[in-house]
DNA sequence: CTCACTTTGTGCATCTGTTCACAAAGGGAT
DNA sequence: ATCCCTTTGTGAACAGATGCACAAAGTGAG
């Protein structure tokens, strides 16, 4: 068993609440440049599209920022779940595979914005090669490691065919860097301690695809199976 | 008082286990290809990257569709999956917004090889209208609900910017569609019933930013706390 | 048939995340 | 100071997801 100290700043903070923490900044952004000053727990949630419980929650991994019976300072705010998220440093990003995609997400300014910088666009096509996008050159793929050292690049975004995800993975991973944001459609294996976050648009289509069919069934009086058939929905 | 019923309309299928079935999809399409016949979950769940216990209680939400001492036929179970996921049939989708990032998805094949067409392409921008892009004019927005309606299209993804994009929501689900994808950095309010998935690219980064910071803290024998600090993680 | 072997399907313990509901904390008025 | 009002921070109950471990069910050999 183990025993937590409740004074210490818990560093454990849930995966679950990393993951919404982005949405509070986003939200917390648009108050601030709106000129609101403090926010409740019950308004911010509600910009955020989450419940008040839980967003109180969640911030109180963070530590006690919030003042009772006024709420957050916007400002502070921000700035401690910049920190903890580690944007009040600049994050380089390299882009490899600078096809449809690739091109779209290093035209995409809303990646500046917060502390990320695209510092290096790769690609294998001779034909592509040398492409000025966005105010960069794209390199050769040969130069992958050496752009990688020589830029300080932390972050890879993987934008090539599905092919030849897994080898460009390889390779970065063997150049130490272990955050890799993929959006290419295949299962990347990686060495333990590289984090792998995937993109993928096919999937979210087959999950409303699922939904969606489920709707059009109920509707229809469709496939009930016998005593499945628990609780209506209409309030 | 709004009362929201926590609804278990999907016929008893836990979300986390719809969101997977994509993944195992895959997998077994390329096993198909190989020409291989049977699969055991031990195998199958390393090809989607999932443990096998887990692989097994998800496709037991579907019905019993292994034998035992054998394992699962490849065929039969991409059928049972597609039919679950509502794949058997033919989804139309419209793209609003035809700019970076609607132009790379429209170009995309990965999307048709899955029972998505990509039905319609829509923009406000009087430059935009009129482009031909894979093969589709891109039309103008006011004719948002007479295409909606005309082509069936029940998917709608979003690729504005985001202050337009509450906008487009109101419109198109007004317009009976229930199923959105969402690639604009907002919170979409709909109404009941309207599922709405999100792809963020920005909160993506963010997330991985987070955990690079904590693992750099590490090395540099940073703020960690005396015995915290014994969780091994990987993707 | 029985026996040896493989692999599924699932009960159960455990872990993670969500939501409720309220005591405690702070602000402001008098 | 004392009282009232608002809102936080969190304990506890609940809900959902994961993974172990194994009995049950199947195959195939003899
Ligand atoms: N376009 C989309 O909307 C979309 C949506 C979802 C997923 N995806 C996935 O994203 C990836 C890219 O899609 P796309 O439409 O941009 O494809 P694309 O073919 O237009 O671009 C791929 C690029 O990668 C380059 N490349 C190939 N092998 C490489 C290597 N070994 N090293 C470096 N570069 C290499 C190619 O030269 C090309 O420029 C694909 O895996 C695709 O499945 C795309
Ligand atoms: N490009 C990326 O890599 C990327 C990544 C993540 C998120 N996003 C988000 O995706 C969205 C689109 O990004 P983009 O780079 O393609 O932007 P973009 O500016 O290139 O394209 C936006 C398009 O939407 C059209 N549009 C504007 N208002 C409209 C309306 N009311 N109805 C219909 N069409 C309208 C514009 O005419 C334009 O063609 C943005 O919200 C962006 O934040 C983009």
């Amino acid at each position: 068993m183990i025993r937590r100290l409740p004074q210490a700043r818990d560093r454990g903070i849930p995966e679950a609440t990393v993951a919404r923490l982005p949405l509070y900044l986003r939200a917390l952004t648009g108050m601030t440049e709106r000129g609101v000053a403090t926010v409740s727990s019950e308004d911010l949630a509600e910009a955020a599209g989450v419940n008040s419980a839980k967003l109180r929650k969640d911030l109180s991994h963070l530590g006690s920022y919030g003042t009772r019976g006024v709420g957050y300072d916007v400002e502070y705010l921000i700035y401690q779940i910049s920190r903890e998220l580690g944007l009040t440093q600049d994050w380089a990003v390299a882009i490899v595979g600078v096809g449809n995609l690739g091109r779209a997400l290093a035209n995409y300014g809303g990646f500046v914005s917060r502390g990320f910088r695209v510092a290096a666009l790769l690609d294998s096509d001779p034909d592509v090669v040398g492409d000025r996008i966005a105010g960069l050159n794209v390199e050769h793929i040969d130069e992958l490691e050496t752009v990688i050292a020589r830029r300080g690049v932390s972050i890879v975004v993987i934008a090539t065919p599905a092919a030849a995800a897994q080898q460009v993975c390889d390779r970065v991973t063997a150049a130490g860097v272990t955050s890799i944001l993929n959006f290419a459609p295949v299962v990347l294996s990686v060495p333990d301690g590289v984090d792998v976050r995937k993109v993928d648009l096919s999937i979210e289509l087959q999950i409303l695809a699922f939904h969606e069919q489920r709707k059009a069934d109920r509707e229809s009086g469709g496939p009930v199976m016998a005593e499945e058939w628990q609780r209506g929905e209409s309030a």
